[in-house]
DNA sequence: AATCGGCCTTGATGCATGTCAACTTGAGTT
DNA sequence: AACTCAAGTTGACATGCATCAAGGCCGATT
């Protein structure tokens, strides 16, 4: 809860059209003028800190969220404090896109670290890609993204075992961090290991050992938060492999 | 492969106007113009037969799939003859969404047994989705329906034990067959245990078991592919569920 | 610098469920 | 009616990972 730094307000009072995200996020695609149509209907608020709520469980739908700097985590809630993580989001992510359908929020989005955070009020971005046809696919290609990504977390929880999971998270890290501009082999985790356990269906002491594990086999260097990848390929291998040889379950 | 039945060219030939299904459909909430417009640019092929595909895994994107009658499974094959099956498609249910995004299909999509599909050209539904805002809303809403109901499945494969996995897969098949007007305690399944077992991240063998212990607690009455339920609010107890207490994992 | 508490790690143990294997059943075929 | 084959069932056994428990480490607070 305690605010580390102070964040200038400049960093977070860009237009979309000078947005580094804007390949990853709403604007891919149109064209300059309609990207300024689009800015217009943004809000930007201040930044939020750790343990900030973008919305809860149950709460009325009105805006898509976008990560502009930071992450996000979306998780549904369950009675007696357990929680489902669905997903950690990071910048040009976008956020509430299963609100839409019930016009309300099932799951909850919370701020991992201090963040900015771009809010779409969804009727006006409705009653623009109306009329911009660019928006409108990008819209749909979004959402059907979305799905595509889910379908692989299905896989991943359905058919593979602890290994390959931590090994597709450390990948799908890597990847989306270097789409960013990062390096996709250092890098700072924003979760916890629980949350990272509750993400991938596996208990935390599961994740520990396995840290510890790739780090003996000498495929990463992982310090606390502190991740260095150091042999890419073979993690690859392990998360890819959606059966290697002689492996077990549901084979045939 | 082998046909069963000489299926009356009449009952597909029908508009989206008079179907039955457009309350779940696309036409969801359009107004007669509208559905008129929508239903030129449908097609509607002959019926196809088990085992027969809509689309493979790396073709073209070109087209949404809806199920008029039957029913229909989408998996993810991999090397060597393993599969996850994302889904099981009934009636008034679409098809292709992941599509969108990459252009092309990550899945492939089996008709399970004699089935009526309608076909939506993608581009050309795009096009009149820009020119009628109702149409894009109700697209976005079936999107975001696809992303929170992929949420629900994450959680099953996440957290739930096998006993309320089965327990969740049949008060989801109860439920949707109701919507459609069909009993919904007395039904018959198109898929195989196995598929079942796929889809719930389960062995055909557990599958197997629990479907015996449901029956021998009086909660089913299981024959072959014929399911009565017995006892829905127990099922729906069991599924629903997410710790009941005493039980084991992430509680805390 | 001492204390505190959350997070992480490591070890020991148990269980749910996967795996292997054998048998049963029913539908289709001859 | 005998045969075949795929699908389903049931039992015995194996194991990956959860669970339980204890201890270590670091950051925050005083």
């Amino acid at each position: 809860m305690t605010q580390r730094k102070v964040i200038s307000f400049d960093t977070i009072r860009v237009a979309c059209k000078n947005c580094t995200l804007s390949q990853l996020c709403l604007p891919m695609g149109l064209s300059p003028e309609d990207v300024d149509r689009l800015d217009s209907i943004v809000k930007r608020s201040r930044p939020l800190h750790r343990g900030d709520h973008l919305f809860r469980s149950g709460e009325r739908f009105r805006s898509l969220y976008v990560v502009k700097t930071g992450s996000v985590k979306t998780y549904t809630p369950s009675e007696e404090g357990g929680e489902q993580v669905l997903g950690f989001h990071l910048p040009g992510e976008i956020i509430g896109l299963d609100a839409i359908d019930q016009d309300s929020h099932a799951c909850s989005a919370k701020v991992l670290e201090t963040s900015a955070i771009c809010e779409v009020p969804f009727q006006r971005f409705e009653e623009l890609s109306s009329s911009i046809p660019s928006l409108q696919h990008a819209m749909f290609r979004l959402l059907s993204k979305e799905i595509g990504h889910d379908a692989e977390m299905l896989l991943l929880l359905g058919k593979k075992n602890a290994e390959e999971r931590l090994a597709a998270f450390l990948v799908s890290m890597s990847q989306r961090l270097s789409k960013r501009g990062l390096s996709p082999t250092d890098f700072y985790l924003s979760m916890s290991r629980h949350e990272i356990g509750n993400y991938l269906g596996l208990a935390v002491e599961t994740v520990s050992r396995l840290f510890t594990r790739f780090q003996d086999e000498g495929l990463v260097k992982v310090d606390r938060k502190h991740v260095e990848i150091l042999d890419l390929p073979t993690i690859e291998g392990l998360a890819g492999a959606t059966q290697t040889a002689g492996s077990r379950r549901h084979s045939h």
